[in-house]
RNA sequence: GGCGGAGUAGCUCAGCUGGUUAGAGCAGCGGAAUCAUAAUCCGCGUGUCGGGGGUUCAAGUCCCUCCUCCGCUACCA
């Protein structure tokens, strides 16, 4: 493959204090999408995830468990790990920021902005609380019984000065103002990169980038009294996993070339740390980062008070790992909030999935198969009107598929192919094959033609949204396995008349509700 | 408070730089068909395009204002 244009997409490395939960997946999901396609599409494809394992959190959370910290966090990435497997995505690595790599990787990243005089030692000082641990502005105080301060939470603050390192983020504001200026790409949605660039616009102050007040985390070179801000470990794993501080091979080959899919909660720091730090750095920002929206439950807000946090691996349970993949990419724009309902997700299944598309195959398969000696059928040389326009409208669904993917918009590409099944649909009546098997049986075979192809189309391009169900549609079409990628798409795959097929079975089923009494 | 975004058919939403009778899916109603997973196809919407004012030959699409909702407004991740 040599000469395939690089692609590289991340997912933000979960912190291993949380429970894998809906938003995880979904932001695996949709990276998972993107690196399928892409690899379908010709392109040399790195996908990467894994967990953000330091941090006071974890620390705490060990201690109280009774274990180290290099214990839970194994416990609990391990998790993760998991999940994507369940998910069934394709990623080509799972980094862990307790690596050796990853550690190589920080301090370089630091020794060379330390060297570049980008990284100062001052003193970070401002009103602590200690029960809350964290810092307040001025501002958010509130005045307490006689003329005391108190935190915003009720919490006793008191002046804390301690001594820290200090990115010069401050000097960097008016050269992210620039990229994001010559790159409005960079940051998606749009209405995410209005917030950053206000954010941006409004002053930068110097980042405060290591921390004295716990231990479990990656020391700052030759001063190991401190250990690095985790969101600067956090941020440097997308290098380390293309191998910096190593240059050549896969950092050559994958930076920048890079999408950090992220959650809207977590923007600003991919959006304007990140590529400060990497300007700084003097290495290439990344090409994109999207930020995509929340999933609330049934109408409410997911809160684990109240208890209606949403188990991935439940819903795969019960509707199936396809139905599922499915229906978090078809039902929202990307980049908006969402809903999940039950009552949703099986209108999902039930209307498009089995109705449109499942039905579709079916009847088409069947059809071929009792009439056509479940073989392919042979087309006529000469095509009707009706023939051209469904054919040549699969055949263009690629095309009109890649922009969306560049995008990130997964619901437009879905509908695009929706809009072809549809037609499919309405195209099988119209020419009405089971008439024509007694009035002109050639003409048959060559709308049941029409018809094997546009579902060869459309279950590979549906593929990496619904791997296994798109391979069980290939399957039937008897499509070898190095003949699915996009390249076969059009005249280059056509199906080869009088090649055997298998007797067709349904893909996607009714959901049929359990009915209480 | 400041900055930004949104309010379009019962529901979820498309409608780029203003210009044919404002669209799609779902739901609903009527019909057809019977190859197929009781699936499919065809037909049917008099919507104050949040309210009001303005610019223009022409505004859902620009300007002003009001109402409602949402996001951002830095150092736990």
């Amino acid at each position: 493959m040599t000469g395939a244009a690089a692609f590289y997409v991340t997912t933000p490395i979960y912190y291993v204090n949380d429970k894998p939960h809906i938003g995880h997946a979904y932001t695996t999901l949709a990276c998972d999408v993107m690196a399928r396609f892409k690899r379908l599409d010709g392109f040399d494809v790195h996908f990467l995830t894994g967990t953000d394992e330091h941090g006071q959190k974890v620390e705490k959370s060990a201690e109280t468990a009774g274990i180290t910290p290099q214990a839970l966090a194994d416990i609990n990435s391990a998790n993760f790990r998991e999940l994507a497997r369940r998910l069934g995505c394709s990623n080509d690595d799972f980094i862990r920021t307790t690596e050796e790599r990853h550690h190589l990787a920080c301090q370089a990243l630091w020794n060379e902005l330390i060297r570049r005089d980008e990284i100062y030692l001052g003193h970070y000082e401002g009103w602590y609380s200690v029960r809350d641990e964290a810092f307040y502005g001025e501002d958010e105080l509130v005045s307490g019984p006689g003329g005391t301060r108190l935190a915003p939470t009720g919490a006793p603050v008191e002046w804390v000065k301690e001594p820290s390192y200090f990115f010069r983020l401050s000097k960097w504001q008016q050269k992210l103002l620039d990229w994001y200026e010559a790159n409005p790409d960079a940051v998606a949605p749009a209405s995410r990169l209005n917030e950053v660039r206000s954010f941006v616009a409004g002053g930068l102050q110097d980042l405060s980038v290591s921390r004295t007040s716990f231990k479990w985390g990656i020391p700052v070179p030759g001063d190991e009294n401190h250990i690095m801000y985790v969101w600067l470990d956090a941020l440097t794993n997308y290098m380390t996993a293309v191998g910096y501080p190593d240059m050549k091979g896969d950092f050559a080959r994958f930076w920048p070339e890079v999408i950090h899919v992220v959650g809207k909660d977590i923007v600003r720091f991919h959006a304007v740390y990140w590529p400060a730090l990497l300007m700084a750095a003097e290495l290439p920002p990344p090409r994109r980062i999207f930020a995509h929206g929340w999933w609330t439950n049934e109408g409410q807000k997911i809160s684990k008070s109240v208890g209606n946090v949403i188990d991935p691996l439940g819903l795969i349970d019960t509707y199936g790992l396809d139905q599922l993949r499915f229906f978090l990419l078809r039902e929202v724009p990307f980049g908006n909030d969402g809903d999940f309902s039950h009552r949703a997700m099986i209108g999902r299944m039930n209307s498009e999935l089995a109705n449109d598309l499942g039905n579709l195959a079916q009847r088409v398969l069947s059809m071929i198969g009792k009439n056509c000696g479940g073989k392919v059928p042979s087309p006529q040389a000469e095509r009707s009107e009706d023939d051209r326009v469904m054919l040549s409208s699969a055949d263009g669904l690629l095309a009109a598929v890649r922009p969306l993917i560049d995008r990130q918009a997964f619901n437009e590409v879905l509908e695009t192919i929706w809009v072809v099944i549809r037609a499919a649909n309405g195209y099988v009546d119209r020419q009405a094959p089971w008439a024509l098997r007694k009035t002109d049986p050639a003409r048959m075979e060559t709308v049941l033609y029409v018809l094997a192809e546009t579902i060869r189309a459309v279950a590979t391009l549906l593929h990496p949204f619904m791997p296994s169900s798109a391979d069980r549609m290939l399957d039937q079409l008897a499509i070898a396995a190095n003949s699915r990628t996009f390249a076969f798409l059009g005249e280059a795959g056509r199906l080869v008349p009088g090649t055997a097929l298998p007797t067709p079975q349904g893909v996607f089923p009714r959901f049929v509700e359990e009915t209480a009494d």
